[in-house]
DNA sequence: TTAAGTGCAAATATTTTGCTGTCAC
DNA sequence: GTGACAGCAAAATATTTGCACTTAA
């Protein structure tokens, strides 16, 4: 059964074990635990919004934390190569940058209006029958499953 | 019932009416066809690999079509206001660019190995279940579906 | 004829890299 | 103590824009 997720924050808590998970996962990698990586990992658990690279530099700065762009970038890479956050366009309705979501257990569709650029995000089982379907005629080992869908909202239909 | 597509170029003669159809439809649109989209046109047509800007452009130059990158991107973004094209960054498996080709009729999968970068593509009736459950549950008026999926192929596995 | 389209140059945006100093372990 | 990591500056890559010239309709 197909049902729109809640808020982003309930999402988080339902799937997640709560603050800290992130930083035992990075522990048990053998990678170390800087000031700029604990704060980026919080940001990355309690988003409300998709983050991108500008967004992050300014919530770091506002916690009192420096932290350069390039540390960004190179923590975001490193947390790609692990598998705990995937990259996302989202369709690039404004800018050509990328944005960043915890890699939840269960995959969803993040859904785009190209008048207000609001994004929607949805859960479907639909998502797990395509990853095995995938799976099984390509032969590959799927590792993650990428779906962005465009189309107008209904409030900016009516006007 | 899922289907690996055949090669690119079988696909697009499948779901195109052949050359000079794109042109058609611009001009139906009173845009005006000039050498250069005349040129990028016939590459989307009859692509077999995803094309990108410095593809275009080499193409361009070997076709003795003088072509700048400012038209390039210009006439691409025109194609995506129109729907005629889709925008892809193939999961970024190399570099940050984005890829384009012709908005096919079916939509399909992209699925890229994360070792040695092939793209399949693959077609599946789940999309189109897809479409219409999103359209159902979010009331979007949803104009296209992109999905991209990361995997590691059965040649790289085994190596 | 003339508005749309092009090339060119420069600006802007995005991401990566080399190097040196710092800090987590 | 030392290797991993951060900041800084610069380079590399990607995309957009302003303007003068060209051309399709």
């Amino acid at each position: 059964m197909l049902q729109q997720s809640r808020n982003k924050e309930d999402a988080k808590a339902a799937t997640h074990g709560g603050p800290g998970v992130l930083e035992k996962k990075l522990a048990g990698k053998g990678l170390r635990l800087t000031a700029q990586r604990r704060i980026l990992l919080r940001m990355l658990e309690t988003a409300s919004t998709h983050l991108d690279v500008p967004h992050i530099l300014k919530e770091a700065r506002r916690a009192g934390v420096r932290m350069d762009r390039a540390t960004v970038y190179r923590t975001l890479n490193l947390l790609k190569r692990h598998g705990l956050v995937d990259e996302l366009d989202l369709l690039h309705l404004e800018g050509t940058g990328h944005y960043y979501e915890l890699r939840e257990s269960g995959d969803h569709v993040h859904v785009g209006c190209t008048r207000c650029g609001r994004i929607l995000e949805l859960e479907t089982s639909l998502l797990e029958k395509l990853r095995a379907q995938v799976q099984r005629k390509t032969g590959y080992d799927v590792s993650s499953v990428r779906t962005e869908v465009a189309g107008v909202c209904p409030a900016c239909r009516t006007k």
